[in-house]
RNA sequence: GACCCCAUCGUCUAGUGGUUAGGACACCGCCCUCUCAAGGCGGGAACGGGGGUUCAAGUCCCCCUGGGGUCGCCA
């Protein structure tokens, strides 16, 4: 049975990069039916906090990836780690070192300033004498100090490191006694039974310490998949100046989370031409074995446009849904599947979708100068303020067909055409030269509620 | 600096020795049209460079260049 997992360190938000390994995992996990695992890595108790912990996992609700069992938090296994320490103490396969930090940061410097790459010196391997006073000292494991350490990655093939140039006998437990990344990493998914990782490559140069680690600890060496980062676009390492990186700053932004799931799933990753995937033929075809081995550039343009595909795809309710999130309820109003009609195909964002639903909603407020200088000459006015007499006369005009053709044939008589007057009305209904039809528009706002925007309108050009 | 990874249109990618190098986003043009979108149709746009191997190289090998990552008592 496959078995992934998603193991956050909780110093933050939730990473549109971390998103996207959790998805490749989750989905990797369901097309194997395996299962997918939760793990927050909390050992450094100075840099975690709580809330970022359950901001991780709000987001992680909020796109709707479902992981299996109850979250392990790290922090609560200290002692558990503890008593593997002793027993790699007790095998000989780590040792204690005294040196302090001091010396450790004296030996580093020297290496550096003759452009050695830093690394421990061993000098407490075999030490046999009396310890000195007053350093608590950190664990080390034992690495090997040459040959060879190889593995297959499911993205990039065939990766090897000479132990002689890559490896130390790196720290395990901390002097407070505390165990580091590396070596809880690989207990805790050697213990859920994960076995096969998928994480960021950035932790590529990680994996010959943790095989040290799986081979010293007596456990089998999971598959391990690296994806490659994601860029800017610029190329470079995506970071907090480059927009969002916090996957709720999306939902702030009004994207859906399947628009953003999907422009995920295909940053990197193809399945021959398919551009949409819904999220079961995300299940049924991912496979992180043709996962792209280059890095991608993240491109907003086509997030924007996957998230308007969702949008014109979502349903009346889902919309209605989605909106209450940017205070606007939809839910009583009348006219409410008609203004969504109108409104789904011109909104990108939900954000967007709600800036233009108001523009109809609610009477203009200010008219936009330009349009006014250019569609509302004192010819325009005098056509407006027939066609208001004439609609008044009217009694009473519904549907979006009904006022096409009342107005039409209010024009066909004095000879004009629906250019002539279709500015003027759109500047009356919402302030400014751009909306959805005129005649839907007029439907949604409503017979009593279109003639007093015109009177205002007229009002505010003769004052 | 050392080590590791990577390299097809501006971007995401298809491509696994023989292709007019395909698709998508973006861009441009046309159609539709009450504006703006949406939609339809069309267009420009790529194999980083140099050596090999081969009848044949975007595809295999080497070098260069360029980019990225890692080198913590962070994860």
């Amino acid at each position: 049975m496959v078995v992934t997992r998603f193991a956050p360190s909780p110093t933050g938000y939730l990473h549109i990069g971390g998103l996207r390994t959790a998805l490749y995992s989750y989905l990797w996990a369901k097309r194997n039916n395996g299962k997918f695992l939760f793990r927050i890595e909390d050992t450094d108790l100075a840099r975690n906090s709580k809330e970022a912990a359950e901001a991780i996992v709000e987001a992680f609700k909020w796109v709707g990836l479902a992981h299996e069992g109850e979250i392990v938090y790290q922090s609560e296994r200290f002692d558990l780690y503890k008593s593997y320490v002793q027993k790699l103490l007790a095998e000989g396969k780590a040792y204690k070192c005294y040196m302090s930090k001091e010396e450790l940061d004296a030996l580093r410097e020297g290496q550096m300033a003759r452009k050695e790459r830093p690394r421990y010196d061993g000098r407490y391997r075999d030490f046999t004498g009396t310890p000195p006073a007053g350093v608590e000292p950190v664990i080390r494991i034992k690495a090997p100090t040459s040959g060879v350490i190889s593995f297959v990655d499911g993205v990039k093939g065939e990766v090897s490191f000479n132990a002689s140039d890559m490896l130390d006998d790196f720290i395990i437990a901390r002097s407070d006694g505390t165990p580091t990344y590396n070596f809880v990493v690989v207990i805790d998914d050697a213990l859920m039974g994960v076995n096969e990782v998928i994480r960021g490559d950035d932790h590529l140069s990680n994996t010959p310490k943790q095989i040290i680690l799986y081979q010293a600890l007596g456990f089998d060496v999971p598959k391990f998949y690296h994806v490659p980062m994601i860029l800017n676009p610029e190329g470079k390492k995506l970071s907090k100046r480059d927009g969002a990186v916090d996957v709720m700053e999306y939902k702030r932004e009004g994207y859906l989370p399947e628009a953003l799931l999907n422009f995920l799933i295909r940053l990197g990753w193809s399945h021959g031409d398919q551009e949409i995937f819904s999220f079961d033929e995300m299940k049924e075809w991912f496979d992180p074995n043709n996962i792209n081995k280059s890095a991608s550039a993240y491109n907003q343009e086509k997030l924007v446009w996957l998230n308007a595909h969702y949008i014109k795809q979502a349903s009346y309710e889902r919309l209605i849904e989605e909106l209450r999130f940017f205070d606007v309820d939809l839910s009583l109003h009348v006219k409410k599947e008609l203004l969504i009609d109108a409104l789904k195909d011109r909104a990108k964002t939900l954000v967007e979708f709600t800036h233009l639903a108001k523009q109809i909603l609610e009477a203009p407020m200010c008219y936009d100068e330009k349009a006014v200088e250019k569609f509302l000459n004192d010819d325009a006015v005098i056509i407006l303020e027939h066609y208001l007499e004439a609609l008044k006369n009217e009694k009473m005009v519904q549907e979006a067909s009904e006022f096409e053709t009342f107005t039409k044939a209010f024009l066909e008589e004095r000879g004009l055409k629906l250019k002539d007057l279709a500015q003027a009305i759109r500047l009356a209904m919402v302030g400014s030269s751009v909306s959805p039809s005129i005649f839907e528009v007029l439907e949604i706002i409503g017979y009593e509620n279109v003639i007093e925007r015109i009177q205002k309108l007229i009002s505010f050009k003769r004052s």
